[in-house]
DNA sequence: TTACGTTATATCCATGCAAATATAGCGAAT
DNA sequence: ATTCGCTATATTTGCATGGATATAACGTAA
């Protein structure tokens, strides 16, 4: 009934997307299932968007967030590194921070 | 070179848009135009966009926006509602501190 | 009463984006 | 050798979004 405030933040490395909540959510599946296939499966999306996503991660990183192995035992798979579990943890408590924080600024409008 | 982080802030009424950066944009033009025509035009978006834009602000706002006005002097015109300054004031400042809030946060992605 | 510049709205069409589809390549296990 | 399930890509197809265009409605001023 009455207003709320939203917000998306992402993380830029020279002026590409390095993390946003849709990679996170990629991400986090992918710890979960092993592997990228199963991970787009798991968030209704095709496996193509999520390679795309997954690629540009990786390409706009400093260090790899995931490893991908083709082939092998189960036709290959997709794991995190230690770097990427950080990422992650670290862009949740920023993303839960900034809500906190702009529900407190909301009341400058629901004063007026 | 290193990482940034950036964000869009919204606000919603009953799940509808009722603010955000294209729209305070638009209302911003009116007020410098007085007209949603030629606010439009200085943006370089469709009178069309422009006019969906301001009407689903009008639409989902507890009072109005604007005052548009059909015929007349000069044809017609709109115009910014004291309510209407006093929201894009609020929405400014609160994204400006969200800005400044974020950056603080960033160090601890960088520090990984 | 006619002209004007705007708000307001419908319709058509093109363009881009995303999904679907197809296919190659890989390496371990059998 | 062959099969399997995955990563990695290219190509096609379909759909939705937005732009262009057209037009109605309006009220003041001349």
């Amino acid at each position: 009934m009455s207003y709320k405030i939203k917000s998306r933040i992402w993380i830029e490395s020279n002026n590409n997307v390095l993390l946003g909540e849709g990679r996170v959510h990629l991400l986090k599946a992918i710890q979960k299932t092993g592997s990228l296939s199963k991970a787009a499966k798991s968030l209704n999306i095709s496996y193509k968007k999520a390679w795309q996503l997954l690629d540009s991660v990786n390409k706009s990183a400093k260090k790899p967030v995931t490893i991908n192995s083709i082939g092998g035992k189960g036709g290959g798979g997709a794991e995190l590194t230690e770097y990427g579990h950080s990422l992650i943890n670290a862009f949740d408590e920023i993303n839960k921070n900034c809500w906190a924080f702009l529900d407190q600024q909301l009341d400058k409008i629901k004063q007026l």
